[in-house]
DNA sequence: ATAATAAGCGGACCGCAGTCCGTTTAGATG
DNA sequence: CATCTAAACGGACTGCGGTCCGCTTATTAT
């Protein structure tokens, strides 16, 4: 299992970088604790920094410092179940890991996302919002290239990297949870046409 | 041509509503005149409701009052040249408006889009931004409804309401203007990707 | 012309994300 | 233990979008 998604106490630097100082490890803690209550208690849009930062009894200036963004600490929130849905379908076993054909990956992978966003929608829009260049985050990276890979191995003829974008941008989260949530569709249905979709794309070359 | 997209001086009320005071109307020129001044200056982002309101030597609760909020603004200094795309694939030559094959109209379509948002970037994404749902927003639906409709003239099979909202996710502004202002991808291949995409999707069904 | 009234107006005000900088403290060194 | 330094800290501050509410004014009816 590699450390793709992993939210290092202080990203970028080398891994054998100077340790995190224990009081900040504690702050850090507190504060993941603090922002997990807040959040039970009114969702995460009710989260706010300022909120958080007297809920965890730091300063204001120390949330930012940990976690750099509102986005950011949604990204660390997330960390774990997302890590491990990189890994389900890295190296988990099939449909989703290796071991089925392209399309049957392909599928799967549409079908996990889409439940995954169902079970943390909120909160994976806290995290996609404000940081501008969502399609940059690391983990939107690796899923593009996980489907253009699916899409090679099907012999995806002309741009492979392209469509694969193409394909993600059709489960944006913000897109699903409109659907479900505005117009009632259900989960089912949108897994039904995302079938439809990569059977279509990839039939056929 | 209809007025689907027009952005009335007071959204939502019925077409004989009472006209809108002289006061108003000329606040209103004058703060669309100062809205284009300062993003020809400054560019879309550099635009904010305190600096219009003082530019426009108004208050800046007479911005809100006319624009509802910056999303709106946006949109209404977007309208003229949404409209103009509006009736040009609804009612105009083809292979945009009617007299071309669903395939054709469908190409022809995201070509438009494309050279659209190429042209227009910035301010459709401030238009974009803020009012959350920017699926429900007039100018999507009717998109939406467009490509359904020439999904069904294709004979397109079990769901072409989702279907057209994937194939619409795909050109999606914010990343069409990622792909090309981070990636340096050509306009043409985005739209030679839309081509291969539509195709696939309409052949066989 | 005058009065009545609803629309329009301005700018103080709010809550928010994010920054800045003077102060405190953990932990390494001798 | 005393000292030193870089990291961590806190909270005042900024700029933003957006709201509120008491005052002003265009318009209409008399």
């Amino acid at each position: 299992m590699s450390d793709v998604s992993s939210i290092p106490p202080r990203p970028g630097l080398p891994a054998g970088a100077a340790a995190e100082r224990r009081d900040a490890a504690r702050n850090r803690e507190r504060l993941l604790a603090a922002a997990r209550e807040l959040i039970a208690d009114c969702g995460a849009e009710g989260l706010t920094m300022d909120r958080l930062a007297e809920h965890a009894g730091v300063g204001k200036g120390t949330v930012f410092r940990r976690f750099g963004s509102r986005a950011g600490l949604m990204l660390t929130l997330l960390s774990e179940s997302e890590a491990d849905f990189q890994s389900r379908f890295m190296f988990g076993p099939p449909p989703l890991g290796p071991g089925a054909s392209g399309l049957e990956r392909l599928i799967a992978f549409g079908v996990e996302r889409i439940s995954y966003v169902m079970e943390f929608g909120d909160l994976v829009l806290a995290a996609e919002h404000a940081s501008r260049r969502r399609f940059e985050a690391p983990a939107a990276v690796l899923w593009h290239r996980h489907i253009e890979i699916l899409l090679r191995e099907e012999g995806f003829g002309p741009d492979p990297w392209l469509m694969a974008g193409s394909l993600a941008a059709t489960l944006d989260p913000e897109r699903l949870l409109s659907l479900v949530k505005v117009h009632g569709i259900s989960p089912d249905r949108l897994t039904a046409s995302w079938r439809d979709l990569v059977t279509r794309v990839v039939r056929g070359a």
